[in-house]
DNA sequence: CTATGGCCCTGGTTGC
DNA sequence: TGCAACCAGGGCCATA
């Protein structure tokens, strides 16, 4: 399940492959991958043949790839999407294949090695992918990069102020914050020492604090990390996993022992999630237990 | 606004 | 052993 540091880091390993090819021919094999023009492969690849690849970039959970002509396609990789260079042993899953070309020749002394193929691939067809001229309106819709600087505890707090919903649904809404999945919802919610049943509006000023930080925390540990592989879902461009599992303090830890305090981490349902936390460092009554938040 | 539940999908797991 | 039921998960939609 690829969240923002998975997708930031399938965006930095393809940026050097990508930028400045031109996409010779699309192959689409599962039709329902295109989101825009719906469903509708021949339209989708009659807007990219020819184009030239100018930019590589990440949005929330977004890949986005700048073309030459201004439109952009934006792609969702949802629960089992992968986006790779190298073709996977057998071709089951395959739903969309770009043909690259180079827009130019290359100079011998070369560097990167050119790929001629980006495959996407994707089990179970969650996965989308969307052609438009528009992407910035589109981008518009998605709450602030948790990881940019314009996202401050002050943001966070104004965004959490109006609502009377438990945190964690509310942490995994992408109009709030983009690129938060499961996984880092668990993980930051565990770091800050709170519940995710919590009413966003009830939290005091320091808890805010905390949790902007946690939030921040984890994923930038992810992003060093190269991403968390788990369950196999999530393998880079190039069919390397990521290294952040073993960071993992709650998530998929139901049964172990909490590495803070030593009782055993639950699951628990919340919002129709699966969601982990330790019973006793993410308290849901206000008490001494959370208080300096559970990381470091 | 918030909560809940269904839908899209597959493949692994569980139950009989 | 074989097969059916069930579940996870991101995002979106309908309903209450």
């Amino acid at each position: 399940m690829p969240e923002l540091p998975e997708v930031e880091t399938i965006v930095g390993d393809l940026r050097p492959h990508l930028e400045g090819r031109v996409i010779a021919d699309v192959q689409v094999s599962w039709p329902r991958t295109i989101a825009e023009p719906v469903e509708d492969a021949g339209r989708f690849c009659a807007g990219v043949v020819g184009r030239q690849i100018v930019r590589v970039g990440r949005r929330g959970k977004l890949v986005w790839l700048c073309l030459d002509d201004g439109q952009s396609i934006l792609i969702h990789l949802r629960m089992s999407g992968r986006l790779v260079l190298q073709p996977v042993q057998s071709g089951r899953h395959l739903r969309v294949t770009f043909a690259l070309a180079s827009a130019r020749a290359l100079p011998d002394d070369g560097g990167e090695p050119e790929y001629d193929y980006l495959y996407f691939y994707d089990q179970r067809k969650f996965g989308r992918i969307w052609l438009t001229t528009d992407a910035v309106r589109m981008l518009a819709l998605l709450g602030p990069e948790p990881l940019a600087s314009e996202f401050t505890p002050g943001e966070l707090a104004v965004r959490l102020a109006k609502r009377r919903g438990a945190l964690k649904p509310l942490l995994l809404n992408q109009r709030v914050i983009a690129g938060l999945g499961n996984i880092y919802a668990d993980e930051a919610l565990f770091c800050a020492g709170l519940h995710p049943r919590r009413a966003a509006n009830t939290l005091s000023e320091q808890e805010i604090v905390r949790l902007h930080a946690a939030i921040q925390g984890v994923l930038q540990q992810a992003v060093r990390l190269h991403g968390t592989t788990f369950d196999g879902l999530f393998v880079r461009p190039g069919g390397e996993e990521g290294r952040h599992q073993e960071g993992l303090r709650v998530y998929g830890q139901a049964g172990l022992p909490c590495t803070r305090c030593g009782t055993p981490i639950e699951r628990i349902v919340v919002g129709g999630r699966g969601t982990h936390i330790c019973p006793r460092c993410q308290p849901l009554t206000r008490e001494r237990a959370g208080k300096q938040g559970a990381c470091r």
